[in-house]
RNA sequence: GGGAUCUUAGCUCAGCUGGGAGAGCAUCUGCCUUACAAGCAGAGGGUCACAGGUUCGAGCCCUGUAGGUCCCACCA
């Protein structure tokens, strides 16, 4: 029984129950398989805390596509997904819930809170992971993994023993940034650099035995509690003199030395510089080189401790305030000065970061980062665009030593313990039932935590089984591509190549795709405070799935930004209409019963026109894809549906499938030629839009199981019909330019009229007149005729020119002569142009020695056929004056 | 300061290894032609930022200039 399609594409309709459908029927479940090739990608895990937004409808889009593309190939395809823990992000959040009924955190304690979280996560965390179904996405569901899980765990434990082992991951106490708000170290990677406007203070520092005053300048007045130096660069002339004196800290009263540093720079301010080891990272440095004590002034909310004397207590900008007011006072503030700096803040709260000094863990960085970056420079990881090779070795080339290590609850715990009794540093996979040192019992874990990322930098090969031996880490490890957001190289990206090279020995991925972030209609990013966002689920339920698809997924370039217009979704709405009512009107036409394969002699010009285009569309597609050209593949489908088959080869068809009672194997020869293409043609759009590829394709295809299991089409290594190719091409510039001509003349469609076509070449004459006929009316005829010369044709007619042959319509009341001559004349001189480019083209012997022989036999085409236009053209005048 | 990237039709953007400038939307003109008015047919509209260079040939490659965006960076 064939299926009726609705008059209207209604998506609601029909993507539930589909995707439903493939779900039961495992469609997306990969199993190691050894006699398929594997392909494989692993999901950037969307954070429990997470809500569907465009970054990742855009994201999951993209590797939707390419995975349901070589799945269709025959691939073994494997698309892992799951979801992160999102440490401080769900910390923050859960917190805050709490808060809200009058509890601190602190209050309840770790155990009861970390509850707490879970139950949380448990209740939101799939809430994305059913928002990419609703997008369609072919993840392996059964497969999905939790950063969390016991497994991901495990390999978090593995890799900090392994690493801790190694030496490369030590705890120290170094500088890093310490967010007061969140009351955790964070990495370098989560510092963002904002500008701000901020003041310059210009202090004066009197020398001690001397009456002498050296002015520094500097945008936090505060920290000069903590100074326990200046510096002055050593060839600096007007300071060499003080090298090696003292001055006397201003409000602390206490005496510093004056030292010299290459660090200094004398262009900058005044040339000296307040050193405060304890809160900046650069003085930080400077003062291990010169053993500068290091004077801790701020707790950890950021106030002032014991150490700032009378300000202790005070809020950091307080404390400020107070001892600007006090410099002043004293006579030793010489002048403010508004400028514009970059302050480090949190990138997740926006609180200014403070630097500290702290007792943190850390992986060393420059030993595991030499193959991650050997990788990319020798291409045996691709970056795509190319362009983010440069920003990746700016980063390799500067890495720092990872600080690891957060004062948060909700992560993975550090696996290291403290013996109570000898202090002993004890780091293992399990609890160490005694102290190996003292053998004492006592021994506690580590309170801190780890980043995130490191749990995520191991998702690769953890969410596949390691550190276990596993089948499935042989089989789809290492994964084929990679798809994420420029945003999050540092982040991840890196981490997860150096980690995979780390601990399994080989690339987490061969490559890597780069796309950009979803703006708004003007250009912005999308954020919650600027409340501009676009929820994809509303445009999902407004236009459906497969239009937000392609919307995203069309019209643009690897790792470019893209505006959201809703406009945008509607026309691809339209163009999913449009499939829509083409395979409605197969459907309309198909007999109940199956149409067999043609035969070749019955196929007509158009038939095979048609097939030979599709061949190369699938040629052309498939070539696309494979280079990650998605937004050009699609567009190269897209194309060919709308303006091939839509608009050319359906209205071709028409007069056979409407005379079906006078030849039924015309009709039938059609309707298949129809139906094939059209399957093939979804096929290949199937990847992007995989509803109602899915849907159409069923109803014309009752007998297949799903559009997704199936093959994706070859194509046939030689055109087999150039000749026809090439005929119908001819028509349809003919088409074209009655057309063109009769709407430049102001003929109604309902005015018929005589048609004849003079092939420029006679021996088109009977392969044209074999078809014309058929055109009737898209050449708005009442009769076709094709002939080999002028003979019967009136003077007093419309022509037109094409390469292939003239056209007249004798209208004698229509027909102004002045008219039509200016019309030629415009055509003389088109061709004029076309003639002198080309003659000079081929009359350079230089273009004939270097140029491809194929283009230089393009381009003699080129000028045969201009060159017989314009004999037409003259021609065609000559007999009108 | 370092790096990346962009500048193409009124708007938003494609343009694949250099070989006659494209789409969507918008505009104008006809059409309710039995798949589709969410449509059909036609039309207008661009010195591809600017200046040099390489080449027979440049939107595409090289150099420089101007402007925009982003990332990184310790300029107190």
């Amino acid at each position: 029984m064939k299926k009726e399609l609705a008059k209207t594409y209604d998506p609601k309709e029909i993507e539930d129950r589909i995707y439903q459908n493939w779900l039961e029927k495992k469609y997306f479940h990969a199993e190691v398989d050894r006699s398929r090739k594997p392909f494989t990608i692993v999901m950037p895990p969307p954070n429990i805390t997470g809500q569907l937004h465009m970054g990742h409808a855009l994201d999951n889009s993209l590797q939707d596509t390419l995975i349901r593309y070589k799945r269709m190939q025959g691939y073994n395809a494997l698309w892992q997904p799951g979801t992160d823990h999102a440490s401080i992000a769900t910390e923050v959040k859960v917190a805050n819930q709490l808060r809200k009924e009058g509890i601190e955190k602190e209050d309840i304690g770790r155990e009861a809170f970390l509850k707490r979280v879970w139950k949380w996560r448990d209740e939101y965390g799939g809430r994305i992971v059913s928002q990419l179904k609703k997008l369609g996405c072919s993840a392996d569901w059964d497969r999905e993994r939790f950063t969390m899980d016991e497994g991901c765990s495990k390999a978090v434990t593995e890799v900090f023993c392994r690493l801790y082992d190694k030496g490369w991951i030590y705890q120290g106490s170094k500088i890093i940034n310490w967010c007061p708000v969140c009351q955790t170290s964070i990495s370098d990677a989560e510092v963002e650099h904002v500008e701000q406007k901020g003041t310059f203070w210009h202090i004066l520092y009197p020398i001690v035995g001397s009456d002498e005053k050296v002015e520094i300048a500097t945008t936090r007045p505060e920290t000069m509690l903590g100074d326990t130096a200046i510096a002055v660069h050593p060839q600096d002339e007007r300071y060499k003199h003080l090298v090696g004196k003292k001055v006397l800290l201003p409000i602390v009263n206490k005496e510093i030395p004056i030292i010299a540093d290459e660090y200094v720079d004398r262009e900058f301010g005044t040339g000296v510089v307040k050193i405060t080891p304890a809160h900046d990272p650069n003085d930080f440095e400077v003062g291990k080189r010169h053993n500068l004590p290091v004077i801790n002034v701020l707790n950890d909310d950021a106030t002032m401790n014991e150490n700032a004397g009378i300000y202790q207590g005070m809020d950091r900008y307080e404390c400020r305030k107070k001892i600007v007011e006090e410099l002043d006072k004293e006579g030793l503030l010489v002048r403010t000065e508004d400028i514009v700096h970059n302050v480090g803040t949190h990138d997740r709260c926006g609180t200014t970061i403070e630097p500290m000094v702290k007792k943190q863990w850390f992986v060393k960085m420059d030993e595991m980062i030499k193959p991650a970056e050997e990788a990319v420079r020798n291409g045996d990881i691709k970056l795509i665009p190319d362009g983010m090779k440069g920003t990746y070795f700016n980063w390799t080339e500067n890495i720092r030593d990872w600080c690891i290590s957060r004062q948060l609850w909700w992560g993975h715990r550090i696996p290291a313990y403290y013996c109570k009794d000898c202090g002993e540093v004890v780091v293992a996979r399990e609890k160490p039932k005694a102290c190996p040192k003292c053998g004492c019992t006592h021994l506690d874990q580590d309170e801190d935590t780890l980043d995130t990322w490191f749990s995520s930098a191991l998702w690769p090969f953890s969410t596949l089984g390691w550190p276990d031996k596993t089948e499935d880490l042989d089989y789809f490890y290492p994964t084929d591509v990679l798809v994420t957001g420029y945003d999050i190289l540092f982040f991840w990206v890196i981490r997860m190549i150096f980690s995979g090279y780390e601990q399994m020995g080989e690339k987490p991925f061969s490559t890597v795709l780069f796309h950009g972030l979803v703006r708004d209609e003007q250009g912005r990013k999308m954020s919650k405070s600027l409340g501009n966002g676009v929820d994809p689920l509303e445009v999902i339920d407004k236009y459906g799935a497969d239009a937000l698809r392609l919307t995203l997924l069309t019209g643009n370039a690897p790792g470019n930004d893209m505006r959201y217009y809703e406009d945008k979704v509607k026309a691809n709405r339209n163009f999913a209409n449009k499939v829509w009512n083409a395979s409605r009107f197969i459907q309309m036409n198909l007999p109940e019963e199956e149409i067999p394969a043609p035969e070749e002699k019955d196929l007509k010009e158009e038939d095979k026109w048609m097939i030979s285009r599709l061949n190369t569309l699938i040629g052309d597609v498939t070539y696309n894809m494979d280079k990650f050209e998605l937004g050009v593949a699609v567009q190269k489908v897209y194309d060919f549906i709308w303006y091939e088959f839509c608009d050319w080869y359906i209205e071709m068809v028409k007069p056979r499938l409407y005379g079906k009672e006078e030849d039924a194997v015309s009709a039938n020869t059609a309707l298949y030629t129809l139906k094939s293409v059209l399957s093939d043609a979804l096929k290949l759009l199937h990847p992007f839009m995989p509803f109602i590829t899915e849907e159409i394709y069923l109803a014309l295809n009752p007998q297949e199981e799903s559009i997704m299991i199936s093959s994706w089409p070859k194509q046939e290594e030689k055109n087999a019909y150039p000749e026809e190719e090439r005929v119908i091409t001819g028509i349809q510039e003919i088409i074209r330019s009655i057309r063109a001509v009769r709407k430049d003349m102001d003929v109604p469609n309902k005015r018929k009229a005589a048609v004849f076509i003079v092939p420029t070449d006679a021996a088109d004459a009977e392969k044209f007149s074999t078809c014309a006929e058929r055109f009737n009316g898209m050449m708005h005829a009442e009769s076709v005729s094709v002939q080999a010369d002028k003979t019967g044709i009136p003077d007093h007619a419309v022509s037109a020119v094409t390469s292939v042959a003239s056209v007249y319509m004798p209208m004698e009341d229509l027909v102004d002569l002045d008219q039509e001559r200016e019309r030629l004349d415009k055509e003389r001189k088109r061709l004029e142009k076309e003639l002198k480019r080309s003659h000079g083209m081929l009359g350079n012997e230089k273009f004939l020695q270097n140029a491809s022989p194929e283009k230089v036999a393009q381009e003699k085409e080129k000028l045969a056929k201009y060159e017989s236009m314009m004999e037409q053209v003259k021609e065609r005048l000559a007999s009108l004056s």
